[in-house]
DNA sequence: GCTTAAGCGAGACGGTACGTCTGGTCTTTGG
DNA sequence: CCAAAGACCAGACGTACCGTCTCGCTTAAGC
C-alpha cells in the first residue's frame, strides 16, 4: 500500500541552477576546492538543498559530467569513413583539451579517484561520446593489429588509457605523439 | 660572503616519523583523508616542523611513494625470460593489489592528479621497479604487435594506463582480463 | 454586509494537540531548546498550522501557561482562615516546586522575559491563581507590617519578586526560608 | 607537579576584543539574538577561539556581566546619610534604566534564567554594586519596619525581587512606584 | 665554555568549510 | 479554504583543519 505522499515536489529551477554552478565553479577551481557553500551562494540556494539531494559533491559533479556540463562536446569522434585519421584527429583533439583544460581534466580524474559515480559517469562519457570500440570493429583488417578477432574493448582501454596517464603526468603532447600512440597500439596501416 | 651557519640540524628521527606516520594513515584513510594535523599527532611532532620541510601533503606523499613506503614491493616484473609470461603474471598481481587495496591505488591516483610531484613520483616508482619498455624491447619478435620498431614506450604507457582505467571503473579484473588486455595490445604469440 | 463564510474552520483537535505537544516539550526540553518543528513533528501537525495561528513560540507557551498545562495545579493559596500560616504553607510548596521542576520554572521566566504575553500570563497566572494581595487585605492587622492602609499589592508583588529572584539565583530554599522571609516582608505576628 | 606547560599563552587582545563585541551586540540585539558567530566577525576572532575559551554565549555573557560591561555604572547607591532617600532616588534610577533598556535589562533576565553563571553574576553585579543590605542594616529603626533584628537579606530580596518582577511585566514605573514600594516593603518612616 | 641561532614540541591564532538543525515561507495534494 | 506534508532560502550551530605565529626548550657550531 502507497504511503500518501504529498507536499511540494523537487524544484527543478533550483536543481539546474545548482548543476550550473557546480559545472561553473568547477571549471573556475577545480574539483578540490569546489566547495558545497560556494555552489549553494552562485546557485541562489540554500545549503541543505544540496544535501538533500546530491548528499556530497561526487554525485554532483558526477551528475555535471553525464548531462555533459563539463567536457567540452567537441570531444565527438569524428566520421569521414577512415577510422585511422578519425582516431589520429580525435586524440589530437583530445590531446589539445588536455593542454588546455588541464585542471579540469586532472580535477576530473581527481574526482573519478574519489567517487564511484564520477569515475563510471567520466567512463560512460568517454565511451559513449566517442564509441572508440565500435570503431575499430569497423576498421578491422585496416591496420597490422586489427585483425579479425581482435579485442577492440581492451584496445580501447588501453588507448583512452595512455591518455588518462598522459595527463597525470603532465607531459605536453601534440599530433606526433597521437600518430605515435596509434601506430604502437594499432600497428601500422596495411595496404 | 656565507652567512656563518649555527644551531642544529634538521632531525632525522622527526623526518622518519612522519614519513612512516603519513604511510600508515595514507593507507588508513585514504588521500583526501590525510590531515597535516593527523600525521603531526600521530608522529609526535609539532605543525610547524612538517611545513618547515614539506610545505602541503602533497610532496610529503610524493616521498613516501619514492622511498616505497605506499606500494607494496611485491609489484616488481619478475624475469623467467619468458616475457609474456612474466607480464601476464606482473599485470594479475597489480590487479589483485588493486582489488585488496582499492582505497590506496585510488588515493594514489587523487593524489598525482592533484599533485605534480605525486605524479611523477608514481609514474617513476611505476616504470623505475617494474621497467616495462626495457623488457619489451628484449620481447621484439616474440608477439605479433612487437615487430621490429615497435614503440615499446608507448605500448608501455597503454598498458598501464588500461591498468589505471581499470582502476577507476572499479571493476574487478582478474588473471583472465590480464591475458585479454596482453592480447589486444602486444598481439598473440608468434610462432 | 457579512461575506458568507465557508470551508473548514479551525481545527479543535489540531489547536489541543499542538498545546499538548507544546507543554510536554516544554517539561522535557526548557524554554530555549522548545522548536516549532519539534512541536510540529509531536503533535502531527504541519508547521504552518502553528504559523496560522501563533505566528512564534512565545504566544504558544503564554496560551499553554493560561490554560494550566506548565504550572502544576497544585499551586493554589490554602484559605484555613490563619492567612500567615496559609502564607507560610503555599510559598514552602513553591519553592519545594522550583526545586523540584527547576528547568521548567527558570523556563517559564525566560520566556516571560522574551515575551511580553508569556510575562502577562505567568503574572496572570500567579496573581490569578493565588490571588495573594486579596488574602493579605484580609490579613490587615494580624503582623507588624500589615496595619491598616497597608499598600497590599506592593508587598504582593515583593513576596512573589523575591521567589522568582530565588529561583534565578538557584539557590534551594526550604520551610525555614519561607518563614524568614514572611517575617521580615510582613512583620512578626502581632499578639 | 606542575606540567611544563609551553607553547604560545592566551591572547589579552583577543580576549578583551571578544569581550567588547559581546557587550556591544548584547545591547544592540538583545540576548536571544546574539550569536557566536556575529561575536567573532564583529571581534575580528576566529570561532574556535571563543569556544576555546567560553563553550557558549552563557558564561561570555556572565564574564561580561563581572566586568562591568553590560550594566551602566550608575546603578550604585547614592549615600547622604539619608538611608530612605537613597534608597528611593536609587530605584529610580532603576526604573529609568529599566525603561530606557528594557530590551537589555530582560534580556539579563533571560539569560540569567537560562545559565548559572549569568544569574551567580547578575546577583553579584546587584548586591556587590549596591550593597542594599548593609544599607539597610545601618537604617534600622529609621522606619516602622526596620526594627533590631530585621532580616535585612530577605528585604533587599524582596526590593529587587520587586524591581525584576515589574521588569518582567513591563509596566513602567516611576518615582511614585519607588515611594509605594518602599513604603510597603520598609514602612513609613519613624518620627 | 659561552654565545648564538636554528630545530623542535606544543598549541593559540584568524580563517574557511563542513554537515546539521531550525526558522519562517511557499507549494502541492487532499478532505 | 483548511490542514498535512514537506521543499525551499537563509543562516547559526559546533567541529575539523588550514597555514601562520609565538612560546620555551634543546641542541650544535663557532668564537
Amino acid at each position: 500500500m502507497a504511503l500518501p505522499r504529498t507536499g511540494p515536489v523537487r524544484s527543478e529551477p533550483a536543481r539546474v541552477a545548482i548543476l550550473d554552478a557546480t559545472a561553473a565553479l568547477f571549471a573556475e577551481v577545480g574539483y578540490d576546492h569546489l566547495t558545497i557553500e560556494g555552489i549553494a551562494a552562485r546557485a541562489g540556494v540554500g545549503k541543505q538543498t544540496i544535501y538533500r539531494w546530491w548528499g556530497s559533491k561526487g554525485p554532483l559533479v558526477a551528475e555535471c559530467l553525464l548531462e555533459g556540463r563539463l567536457l567540452p562536446g567537441r570531444l565527438t569522434l569524428p566520421d569521414t569513413g577512415d577510422v585511422r585519421a578519425d582516431m589520429a584527429a580525435w586524440l589530437t583533439t583530445v590531446f589539445r583539451v588536455m593542454e588546455a583544460e588541464q585542471r579540469l581534466v586532472l580535477s576530473l580524474i581527481a574526482a573519478a579517484a574519489e567517487h564511484p559515480e564520477v569515475g563510471a559517469g567520466l567512463r560512460d562519457s568517454l565511451t559513449g561520446s566517442a564509441s572508440i570500440s565500435g570503431r575499430l570493429d569497423a576498421a578491422i583488417g585496416t591496420t597490422a593489429n586489427l585483425q579479425p578477432g581482435a579485442l577492440t574493448g581492451e584496445l580501447a582501454e588501453a588507448l583512452i588509457g595512455a591518455v588518462v596517464l598522459r595527463a597525470l603526468s603532465r607531459e605536453p603532447a601534440g599530433p606526433v605523439d597521437a600518430e605515435r600512440l596509434l601506430d604502437a597500439v594499432l600497428g601500422a596501416p596495411t595496404g
